[in-house]
DNA sequence: GTCATAAATTAACAATTGTTAATGAGATAA
DNA sequence: TTATCTCATTAACAATTGTTAATTTATGAC
């Protein structure tokens, strides 16, 4: 996802694109987009992490963070228009970037290049997803848990291991006996 | 996805979309496209029953069957020219319509309402997997089942119930518990 | 530093599903 | 018809994870 963001802008006046966009500045634990809303914005992390999640009777499901640099939005909801299947909420106080559907609709209608980005993004995001589910249908949380040890360090340091535990699709009671299980 | 193919003959020519179709007839059980390859067609199926699955050390998950009017592709490994995470296999004896990479790169640059098309039948597609994945992570294999009644009778009627036990991501021994389960 | 709150750990027990293996039922070919 | 093969069912047992609740540890406010 990193490397689509800097391609966005790579091939784009940087100028252009500051015109387009705002900065915000949340408090950790507030919510972007609300599960069941239509997305009405795309955010690009400048500081802090993000998380995007979904309900389950109360339970939640956290599907992935995003940290500095990375770009994030329901793009299918911003697509289709129809209610997002998930919520964005920070973890720690956060700084973004935001812009707004019009200015993104704007944006898209004057560059054909920005219009195969966003088609791109919505690709690769569904391709991220792909593996995500498979990896959680394939593997046991053990291994899951391993694997973003190795793979995604960053996430354990910063953050909360009830949310890891929601990631990896396990209670915090069942995260908190594979960390000490000795193997 | 029914409603995306419609859409497809609607703006269209059918007589321009035949020159570019071939047609095919395979028995049951014959793989049309290998995970791991790139994806060099999509299929329109005309009559039979496709299913596509990941092969998981020597156990299949399935999940999508695709029927008559459906379309079918690896569409990710299409799009991004990566080998596909998914096998396209016949269940019974199928006739479909064959459309080329090279052909279909022909149509998407001489039209731009296809190249609109086929970036929504990804989003689609997208779409669906994030369902079918929400279930199977939200529901139990119980409840996707009495949905799977509910919603997808036609998949009881023509397919194989270890397939479907694949499917519902549990074992036939699982299924056949939960189906004969007075509750 | 102390207190209050939130998070993580641990233990006991329940529930679900997987595994293995034996049996039964249905389809197909000789 | 019989023999064979595949698929579905059933049972016994194992393994994993969830649930609940008690306890410990960590964090943040004052």
């Amino acid at each position: 996802m990193k490397n689509i963001e800097k391609l966005a802008f790579k091939n784009f006046d940087v100028k252009e694109l500051n015109q387009y966009l705002t900065t915000k500045t949340v408090p950790a634990k507030t919510t972007l987009l609300y599960e069941g809303d239509i997305a009405q914005n795309i955010y690009f992390v400048q500081k802090g992490l993000l998380r995007l999640w979904n309900n389950n009777d109360g339970d939640d499901i956290t599907f992935q963070f995003f940290f500095e640099d990375q770009i994030v939005s329901s793009f299918e909801s911003m697509y289709t228009n129809q209610p997002s299947s998930f919520s964005i909420e920070s973890i720690e106080e956060t700084t973004v970037k935001v812009l707004t559907r019009e200015k993104m609709a704007k944006l898209l209608n004057n560059h054909e290049e920005l219009r195969q980005l966003f088609t791109q993004i919505i690709c690769q995001r569904f391709i991220d997803y792909t593996h995500y589910f498979l990896s959680r249908i394939k593997e046991n949380p053990q291994e899951r848990y391993h694997e973003l040890i190795e793979k995604q360090p960053q996430i354990l340091k910063r953050v909360p291991q009830y949310y890891i535990a929601s990631y990896l699709g396990i209670t915090p009671v069942s995260l908190s006996r594979i960390r000490n299980k000795k193997s």
